[in-house]
DNA sequence: ACCTGAACACCGTTCAAGT
DNA sequence: ACCTGAACACCGTTCAAGT
């Protein structure tokens, strides 16, 4: 075991490797935001030199990729004896739960062209549409419903907490300016939100959406 | 007239301002993407230096928060006459146009705090929900539903119209690898998008949400 | 009041040189 | 095979100097 130690001059820093770079990008990403993610601040987080990265990813865009995948990947797949709808609906909280833990992803979400971990991530939601029996068309436009729902919410909810982590005072500043304007309703809503009134809407319409489908599909 | 080509070196370019440099921003952003647009480029594109912006402007980010409200005011304001539910529809309708005029506002829109523009669209919103007789809880689901619904969808279908104007040649080859990886699904989805069987979905599910708040509130 | 040259502290990326 | 110093062509922004 103490043999290793003396292996090197700097002996702290792991070998560098494409898994081990995005693993880092992911923990900087997270800890310090994504536009304080460069090259050159990464790699000196690794203990090397911003140019030995490009010796295992190509791109800076092609790594924020590898990223965004490395957080579909941490979605799972569905269980195989769950109804369809069922299924469904647990991969869409799913989603939003890994892209909850890294806030970062939702924003490149569909920036880059899909890895495999997205592309698997899909295609498993169109099987089960398919597999619930809906008509095809109505399982294309499920397919579109869920995925706006699942990454517009959770846009929307990340922007109004980082706004309420950071920015408390434009936020004050924010309410203020609203009410001398005169925008009442804005100003409700958004009351209701810091009196922590904001019940699960997540999945209230998330449910719309899917019961919405299957009437649809039973009046057809 | 002519007296005027006298009065300066450089009698083209417009005086500075706020507004021009705002229109300007939207111009270039328009046109080359917003990745391409630095306040050097854009000073250049106006006839200036890059510092000269600095008199009109406090910054970048407050520059692209100037031009997404900008955009929110193309939106315009819902008719006084329609029923509630009609314009909520509408304006949802004419949010998604505006976006889709600047392809670059919708990755913005929530990354800054709003403008009065935006902010003015979503009190709109807010009242619609009220008048309409929703339940007070349904109305606010529903804001955030519709929310969601609408830059959830233009952004997902700016990525995919994007990925066929620039990246041609990526959609094949990323069709390609999912025929080889076995992502059948997928193939298939797809290949409804590139023949064009994608009938309006925006506005299928739009009715969908609003539909299933109505019924819900019914069944209250 | 508004414009700007020079400067500061950064970027992503290439390339030739090192081991 | 992998690491890196120097360099290139950029960034946003500040500040003092010009008019």
């Amino acid at each position: 075991v103490e043999q290793r130690r003396t292996r090197s001059a700097r002996p702290s820093r792991v070998p560098l490797s494409r898994a081990a770079i995005v693993a880092a990008a992911i923990e900087v990403a997270d800890t310090e935001g994504v536009d304080a993610l460069s090259m050159r601040r990464l790699a000196r987080h690794l203990g090397y030199e911003a140019m030995s990265l490009y010796n295992h990813v190509t791109n800076k865009d092609e790594l924020l990729a590898s990223m965004v995948d490395a957080v579909a990947a941490e979605v799972g797949r569905p269980d195989a004896g769950e109804p369809p709808l069922v299924a469904i609906r647990s991969m869409a909280v799913a989603t939003r739960e890994a892209l909850g833990r890294h806030p970062w992803a939702a924003h490149l979400w569909l920036r880059s062209v899909p890895g495999s971990a997205r592309t698997r991530l899909m295609d498993d939601l169109l099987r089960l549409l398919d597999e619930s029996g809906l008509a095809p068309e109505l399982a294309h436009h499920g397919f579109h419903a869920v995925n706006n729902h699942v990454l517009g919410y959770t846009l929307q909810q990340l922007d109004m907490s980082a706004g309420m982590e950071n920015l408390d005072a434009a936020v004050g500043a924010y309410v203020e300016w609203m009410t001398a304007e005169g925008y009442s309703h804005m100003v409700a809503h958004v009351g209701q939100h810091l009196a922590g009134e904001t019940t699960s809407s997540f999945e209230l319409v998330l449910d719309l959406i899917l019961d919405g489908l299957v009437r649809l599909d039973a009046e057809r």
